[in-house]
DNA sequence: AGCTTAATTGGAAAGGTTTCAAGTTGCTCA
DNA sequence: TGAGCAACTTGAAACCTTTCCAATTAAGCT
């Protein structure tokens, strides 16, 4: 009871495997012909074998799919990518890799044994040996989220600076000058940046930044809850905090409630990404938003021009970011 | 330029192609080729090809992974999945659907035509025709998360009923008797069980149950908003509502923010799943906790052991639960 | 109808791997 | 030393498509 091939649907239709393949494809058929085909693999239950045909055209018609983690960002990403390609005629193999040089690699290899068409890039900023190859290989690689400073590729990136620096600079027209701020990974651009746009807005307005407010996490939960109970033990603490993502915020506000402080009221708080959980936290919260859809299409679009090799050059792109959700006091 | 091949490799190191082959799988080699076949593997950096490989043995090592949407529970479920599948070699595929017909059948329509080797399924309880055929095909298929009842596979479920019957029992002690619902959709295992706890709960207590006071949403964060919506203007509002889903709690909460009421005082929140977040919301809140190590542990084994062939029968598991986060008053 | 040109078709080769039967090597033991 | 045997190697076939060239059929024109 195997699966029928192209071969078994030539013999029942009585035309040749090439005749078949043909139908499969251009669909340049003779009438009687395609009828009969069409006969053949209603009946047979036939399905293209998608191994051979790769093997041949050397195109799997995959793309993978590369982040450190799937959080609410990347997943929204996912879901955008999963449909906009599928629609047309792409499957998407996803990896992650917890920012572990092996995992990274490991999922390269894979990557490349599998011989995907094109990669989505996201969280790496170490250039490993792996890395390199798989710039130099023949697959197309879309950098993603982060730069990787110095490689030539396909980037779609964020204004990580310049948003940043927008909602910072917001907090201090409130009138607050003493801002802590919460950074992520110094090694990646992402949070290079977000820091940077932070002391660009001090600069901006006269003011300096105490380097005691600034603490350097690692995007998780448990550095945000850190860094506030840091800032709370403080003699002198800041009347607001800008969190470089919305997991280390979620932290942040969690060791608030549990010292009984109140958001909006004894602190404000400004933070990367806006998932829809925040609105329910009362006013205090600023948030910037990532257009994800808009990102997602970039995405999508630069795969497939690659792809067809229509593409223009290498060019990054910088999807803009919308503003601020709810105003502080 | 082209990739080398298992054929330059055997070149190279002067053995014949299935050496290298053999070399590559199974590791019983001389010594000597065995060294000539790694150093003339490295030199042309040669990496197998998986297309051929699959074609041959009828094994991609992929596994796909089909749910209705990348939320929250499935996104950590996939994150546990890529890593444990992927120690043992395996890739994952993912698909979703919106509970759309026709996007499942797209995706299984793929699934098979790229011989995957094995198919995790959520979120579908229709069992079209095209869900039908896959069953009977030769990849193994685990229905996930909700049951698809009259089907014969292997499951991986959890215990719903159970689950909700406690947490509104808990409710029910706490001295609450009008307790709303917001039930998801009811075409579903997940939607039913559910609302069927809810049922029993008051049913146990010696409670009526106000049909009133039972919502049927779809799952949506807008669903629960309606739904809270339509409670506070009664007359007789619950003093508690039970929302099947944490989307749809949002949705409630939001309502609750919107119309100035607060959680805990006016009234009673008890939701399935558990994110996080919720930690961050005044007590009031009572979550049930899905163990999402534990089932994806389970799909894994489950998985593995169906391609191992070492599969004991269709074994439907259910995974347990955990009890509530926070206390009501 | 007869001819030319365009459109389809047929059949085989190729793509890179695994597998299998048959052949070879190397080792042990008498 | 040589027989016997286990361990390893070899080379070709097979897996299912697509693609290409030559061969056939259809269509267009006078």
């Amino acid at each position: 009871m195997k699966k029928p091939t192209i071969l078994d649907v030539a013999d029942t239709a009585g035309v040749a495997v090439g005749t078949v393949s043909r139908y499969l494809n251009d669909q340049r058929i003779r009438k009687d012909n395609r009828t009969r085909i069409e006969q053949a693999i209603a009946d047979l239950g036939y399905r293209a074998n998608t191994l051979a045909r790769a093997m041949k055209t050397e195109r799997t018609n995959t793309v993978g799919y590369l982040v450190p983690k799937f959080d609410e960002f990347n997943s929204g990403i996912l879901t955008q990518l999963v449909r906009s390609l599928r629609a047309r005629g792409y499957s998407i193999v996803t990896f992650h890799h917890s920012d572990e040089a092996d995992a990274i690699n490991e999922a390269l290899e894979s990557a490349s044994s599998r011989r995907i068409d094109a990669i989505i890039l996201s969280g790496t900023h170490e250039v490993t040996e792996k890395v390199q190859e798989l710039l130099t290989g023949e697959q197309p690689v879309i950098i993603f989220n982060n730069d990787v400073p110095g490689v030539e590729t396909d980037k779609v990136l964020v204004n990580d600076e310049a948003a940043a620096q927008d909602a910072v600079s917001r907090m201090i027209d409130f009138g607050h000058t003493r801002i802590g701020v919460v950074t992520g990974d110094l090694n990646g651009s992402t949070g290079q940046n977000r820091l940077q746009g932070y002391k660009k807005a001090h600069e901006q307005a006269g003011l300096s930044v105490d380097e005691e407010l600034v603490y350097v996490g690692n995007w998780g939960q448990l550095d945000g809850y850190t860094a506030m109970d840091r800032f709370l033990g403080m003699e002198n603490p800041p009347s607001a905090v800008f969190f470089s993502n919305y997991l280390m915020t979620i932290g942040g506000l969690d060791c608030l409630s549990s010292n009984g402080k109140q958001v909006g009221k004894d602190i404000d708080l400004v933070t990367f990404d806006d998932p829809d959980m925040f609105r329910l936290i009362p006013p205090g919260i600023t948030a910037i938003e990532q257009p994800i859809e808009q990102i997602a299409r970039h995405l999508t679009e630069i795969v497939l021009s690659r792809l067809d090799g229509t593409a223009p050059d290498h060019l990054a792109i910088f999807a803009s970011i919308a503003r601020s959700s709810c105003a502080a006091p």
